[in-house]
DNA sequence: GGCTTTTGGTGTGAAAAAGACAATAAGTCG
DNA sequence: CGACTTATTGTCTTTTTCACACCAAAAGCC
């Protein structure tokens, strides 16, 4: 085999790190791998990237193939490549995460996977391959960016009251439950990015909350002014 | 050809982003491309993976090839796959910056360059490949890093002024020159992480500056109790 | 040596942001 | 209608940020 030709003995994968928030929780897809390597183990969902595929292209599609979503919030976060980590070949991994309203998710098993689960963070073992390197450097890269963009939406409903908004933001930092609900509203409404719905949450048995939007709209003449979200 | 043999029809390769500063302007290491494709083109150093290499070594020999210098700061940006950007195949690329001091430099043309240049970034032009792009996502990468995290100082000798970081500041960040003296001073000491040296700087026509280095072990000790540096 | 030139070094007050704190309001359920 | 649960709102204190101006220490020049 020529040198050349060698360099063409790899290939590329990419693993997408879904994210999705029941109301309490932050949680994981992790699907169940039937077949070798790693029978029996956890991992996340991923596949090889076809020859004339983009890689965003290729995490969507990964993503679509196990949830039926499209168009959901998508980031690249890093390349693991380590020469040993996957068990056939050299396989250089690109590693994303996905936020998904878990309300919207149907399963809809990709043949790839035998069997699609939602984690809780604190209750995800030990993955195939290199996963939970991969898990934690999403996880923190997540924690980076819900404070400094406005992506902590992508994990709720359209139509949210304060405090899901709030409970997100404890869940996602890990932050000490029930922080002070006046100084969290004061803030996040200064931010000046959340319309305030005519409706209000329905069907609980106490005081019900207006619910809020957030506003893309007026969040993009923000920045293009030099506002910069920060929470 | 079978299907899982057109997977390894590709290669990777790693691009970085040779950032210096030369006391006033923040400047990246180009190299000038003798061959085609892109003949005549300024590029970022890179080079294919080998089969037994991990990303970060072939960053570090990219690096070493170019410069001689090794134990610098590297960090990993982001991967670039998109289907046509290498006019040869599908080679995706994993960038990286580093940070070096450029006194330390040394002209070392690796047999991959007829020749390498300091650049300032305002002077930079259209670039072989998609490297525009990666510098781009690169020095916004910087941008972020050298707020959150003490990575700056990788640009400065051991030893400096605190005009010197200011103006470092001022520079990477693109603010407006001559921000306030005190209170860049006032911020960047109470941050504890500076040790003040017995020396001065010398040999200049007015009062001398009191040099100061970067207290590592101190800003360790500072990070295990919780300190988050931000500036 | 004394004057000029140049950059180094320092403190205070005002404004803004962050953080601690508790009582009333609006629903459901029995 | 009373008990229960969560929603909503404002003030005061502390901390942080920001604007702002003068003297100090060296070299160079005459």
């Amino acid at each position: 085999m020529s040198e050349v030709e060698s360099f063409f003995k790899s290939a590329f994968s990419v693993d997408n790190v879904i994210f999705g928030f029941d109301g309490s929780d932050l949680k994981v897809l992790l699907i169940y791998r039937g077949a070798a390597p790693y029978k029996g183990k956890w991992a996340l969902p991923g596949d090889l990237v076809y020859p004339n595929e983009d890689l965003d292209t290729a995490a969507e599609r990964v993503l679509e193939q196990l949830t039926g979503l499209r168009g959901v919030y998508l980031e690249q976060v890093r390349t693991f490549g380590a020469v040993g980590r996957h068990p056939l070949g050299r396989v250089i991994t690109i590693a994303y995460y996905s936020l998904i309203k878990v309300t919207d998710y149907i399963v809809t098993p990709a043949s790839f996977a035998q069997s699609a689960k939602w984690h809780s963070l604190s209750e995800v073992g030990e993955l195939a391959f290199d996963h939970n390197e991969i898990l934690d450097t999403c996880l923190r890269r997540l924690r980076r960016k819900v404070r400094n963009a406005p992506v902590g939406f992508e994990l709720l409903p359209p139509k949210f009251t304060l405090t899901e908004l709030q409970q997100l933001y404890e869940s996602v930092l890990d932050l000490p439950k029930g922080l002070d609900k006046r100084n969290f509203r004061k803030k996040i409404l200064s931010m000046n990015v959340l319309m305030e719905c005519e409706e209000i949450r329905e069907g609980v048995a106490h005081r019900p909350a207006k619910l809020y939007q957030f506003d893309r709209e007026k969040y993009e003449q923000l920045v293009a002014e030099g506002y910069s979200f920060d929470i």
